[in-house]
DNA sequence: TCCTGAGATGTGTACGTTAACGTCCGCTAC
DNA sequence: GTAGCGGACGTTAACGTACACATCTCAGGA
C-alpha cells in the first residue's frame, strides 16, 4: 500500500539519501548501525526510511555480499525409509535456497550408533559453517558436539534432540506427543481391560525415552483399563528385536496391543506374522515404508505415527541456514506434530513414497 | 562437489565466456535460447556450461530484472478461525519471498457466499498478476473466474477447488480423505450398531460434497454396523445450523455420532450442549478454534480434522508466485492431509492459536 | 600557526546478470 | 560496384547494495 511512494517503485537506499540531501554511504551506515554517523543524522535517516517504507532489496544485498556457506548433513543410511526422505527434504530445501552460494555435503554412516562419531569428526574436519545430524545416544556424543561447536561450526539436531550439547537448534517430532497419541488410539480401540506392550529402540536416545514417557502418561490418564507391560529395548538391532518379540508373544502375559516406537518395526511385524497374531493383536507403528502399506490397508496395523522425515529435513535446513545468514536471529527449536496415518488417509502419504517404489522393487 | 571447479567460486556466465573465448552476450543468448546465436556456438556454450557446473545466480538475475508482482488475496472475514490463519500464512510467505518486489492486497468480504463476487470483481479491477481466493459455490463463480483469467490474471484457489474454471492451480485439504477419516475414527470408537449424522455447510461447494462422499464411502467400507442418516445442510448460516441440529436431536432416529464437516460447528455444539447430549453423542468436528479446546480436552469432542489453514495459505502463495515467476513451470494442485487432532496432540496446535488468544479475550 | 588525528560524510567500484545497442561481415538486388 | 540488410557477435550500462577509500571538518597540542 504505502510501501511504494512516488511512482510505484519501492524506495531504495538512494531514495532516502536524495530525500535527505545526504549520501548513500551515510544512509548505509545509519541503517546498519555502523559507526561514523552522528546521532542526529542517524535519527533522520531512520525516520525517513520509515516514512518512505524502505525495505532492503534482498537480491541486491545477497549479490553484493556473495556469501558462501558450507553445510554438511551427517546421517545414517539405515533406516533408509526414514533417512532417505529426510535427506531429500534437505536437498530440496538447499536447492530452493536463494541468496547464497552453498555447498551441501552428505556424509553417510552405516547405522545409528555405528560410525556416527567418526562421520561427525570427518564433517568437522571440512570446516563447515553448519552440520545437521542425529544425536543418537545423545550423552555419548555431547562432548564431540560441544568441541565442534566451539570450533565455530553450528550444530543442528534432526530427528532427535540433544539438550545441553551446544547445539544451536533442533527439529524433531514431538516425541512425548507421539507416545501419548499411541496411547489414546489404543484407548479408543480397546474398550475392555487389556495388556499393552512397548517396543523401543534405544532408551538412551532422548526422543525414544520421551515417546515412552508420553505413552505411559497417556495410558494412565485416558485408559486406566489398559496395563502397561515392561518395555522391550531392541537397540535398533533387527535380530534382537525379532527374538525379543517372539519371547514377548510366548510369555504368559501376552499383550493385546503393541506400540512400536522405533521406525525399525519390520522384525517385530515378522515375528507377529509368524506367530499368526497379526490382526489379533492391535499394533501401532512408527513411520511409513512400503512393507507397512498392505498391513495398514488390511487393518492388520491400526495406525502408524508418521514422523514426516522430509518436512523435518526441510525445516531443519531452512532454520540452520537462516541462523547462519543472520546470527542474531533467535533460533527456535521446532516440535512437529506427527501425522496419524490410518487406512483412510494412507494414500496421501503413499504418493510421497512413490518415487522410491520403483527403485525398491528392482 | 563438482560445481566449484577452479578456485572454490561457482562458475558464472563470464567464466563460460572466458573459457570459450567468446563474450558474455553470446553466452547469455545461448543459455536463454534467444535468437542471434549460431547453432554451433549455442551447443558449445551449453556444453561448457554443463561442464563448469554453471548455476545462474538468482540474486543477480532478480536484481537485474527487478520484477514487481501484484497479488490479491480475496478472502471472507468469516469464519475467522479458519481465514485469519490462512491470511497469516499468505502474509508470512509473502514476507519471505525474495527476488521480486511484490504488493500484496488483502480484499475481504463478509462471509462465504455474501459479497464474494463483488470482492472478486474489485480485485480484478486492480489488474493484479494473481488472485488467491475461495471458490465457494464454484459453479456460480466459474464464469467470473474464467473472465478474469482471460484478462491475464492468474486465478488460484485455496480451501476449496473449482475444477474447470480456468484456475491455474489450487491448494486444499484432501476433502474426500477428511470425510473418510471421520468415518474411520467412528468405526473404531463405536463398536456396536449405531446411527451417524453429518452436518455440512454448502453442498454446492466442491470440497464439502467431497467430504460427504468420503465419509459415506468410509462408513460403507469400514463400518457396516453404522447407519448414515440424511445429510443436514446449513448453508453456513448459524441460526439454521442451530435449529436444524435441535430438530435432528429431537427426532426419533436420534444419531449416536455426528460428523460436522464445516468449520462452522459452534451452533451445532451449542445445540448439543443445551440438549445435554455433549459427551453422550460422539462428535467429530472440522478445524480448530478456541471454543473447541476445552471440548477436546474433556473428551466431549472425539476429534477434529484440522485443515491447516496457515500451511494452506503459505503453500498457495508460494505456488502462485512460483508460477508467475516462471510461466512454463507446471503448476501442481496440492492436496493436504488433514491433521487429526485428539486430546493428546491438542497442545501442539493450540500453541499456534496462542497469539490470537489474547486478542480474542478482549 | 600548523600539524595531527578522529569522527563525519561523500565517492566509486564491484557483485552476476540482462538487454539495449554497436559493430562486423557476407550476401543480395539494383 | 555499392547500398541495404540481417545474422552473429561484442560492449556496456544498468539493477540496489556494501564497503573500501577519499575527503572534509574541527578540536587540541606543539
Amino acid at each position: 500500500m504505502k510501501s511504494a511512494n512516488r511512482n510505484g517503485k519501492a524506495a531504495g537506499i538512494r531514495d532516502i539519501a536524495k530525500a535527505l540531501g545526504t549520501s548513500i554511504g551515510t544512509v548505509d551506515r545509519a541503517l546498519h548501525g555502523r559507526s561514523g554517523v552522528s546521532a542526529r543524522t542517524k535519527a533522520r535517516v531512520l525516520r525517513m526510511a520509515e516514512q518512505l517504507g524502505y525495505k532492503p532489496n534482498i537480491a541486491a544485498r545477497s549479490l553484493k555480499l556473495n556469501r558462501s556457506l558450507r553445510i554438511a548433513a551427517v546421517l545414517p543410511r539405515e533406516i533408509a525409509a526414514f533417512f532417505d526422505p529426510l535427506r531429500e527434504g534437505i536437498r530440496r530445501a538447499a536447492e530452493e535456497t536463494l541468496g547464497t552460494q552453498l555447498t551441501l555435503d552428505f556424509i553417510d554412516y552405516p547405522r545409528l550408533g555405528s560410525g556416527d562419531r567418526a562421520a561427525l569428526e570427518s564433517a568437522a574436519a571440512k570446516h563447515c559453517d553448519g552440520i545437521l545430524f542425529v544425536p543418537f545416544r545423545s550423552r555419548d556424543l555431547a562432548d564431540v558436539m560441544r568441541r565442534i561447536a566451539t570450533l565455530g561450526t553450528s550444530m543442528f539436531c534432526v530427528a532427535s534432540d540433544a539438550p545441553d550439547s551446544g547445539r544451536i537448534g533442533c527439529v524433531t517430532v514431538d516425541a512425548y506427543t507421539s507416545g501419548a497419541l499411541a496411547a489414546e488410539l489404543f484407548s479408543h480401540k480397546l474398550q475392555t481391560p487389556s495388556r499393552v506392550a512397548t517396543i523401543t529402540g534405544e532408551l538412551a536416545t532422548f526422543d525414544h525415552a520421551e515417546k515412552l514417557r508420553g505413552f505411559a502418561a497417556g495410558l494412565a490418564m485416558l485408559a486406566p483399563h489398559l496395563t502397561l507391560l515392561p518395555v522391550v529395548e531392541t537397540h535398533e538391532r533387527p535380530e534382537d528385536a525379532y527374538r525379543q518379540t517372539i519371547t514377548l508373544l510366548r510369555s504368559k502375559a501376552r499383550p493385546d496391543a503393541i506400540y512400536i516406537s522405533t521406525a525399525n518395526s519390520l522384525p517385530v511385524l515378522r515375528a507377529l506374522e509368524e506367530q499368526k497374531l497379526l490382526g489379533h493383536i492391535q499394533v501401532i507403528t512408527t513411520d511409513l515404508f512400503h512393507e507397512l502399506v498392505p498391513l495398514l490397508e488390511s487393518g492388520k496395523v491400526l495406525a502408524t505415527l508418521y514422523q514426516r522425515p522430509e518436512a523435518q529435513g526441510k525445516l531443519a535446513f531452512e532454520t540452520l541456514i537462516s541462523h547462519l545468514m543472520d546470527e542474531d536471529k533467535p533460533v527456535r527449536t521446532h516440535r512437529f506434530a506427527p501425522h496419524i496415518i490410518l487406512r483412510s488417509n494412507l494414500s496421501l502419504f503413499v504418493n510421497r513414497l512413490g518415487a522410491r517404489s520403483a527403485a525398491a522393487s528392482t
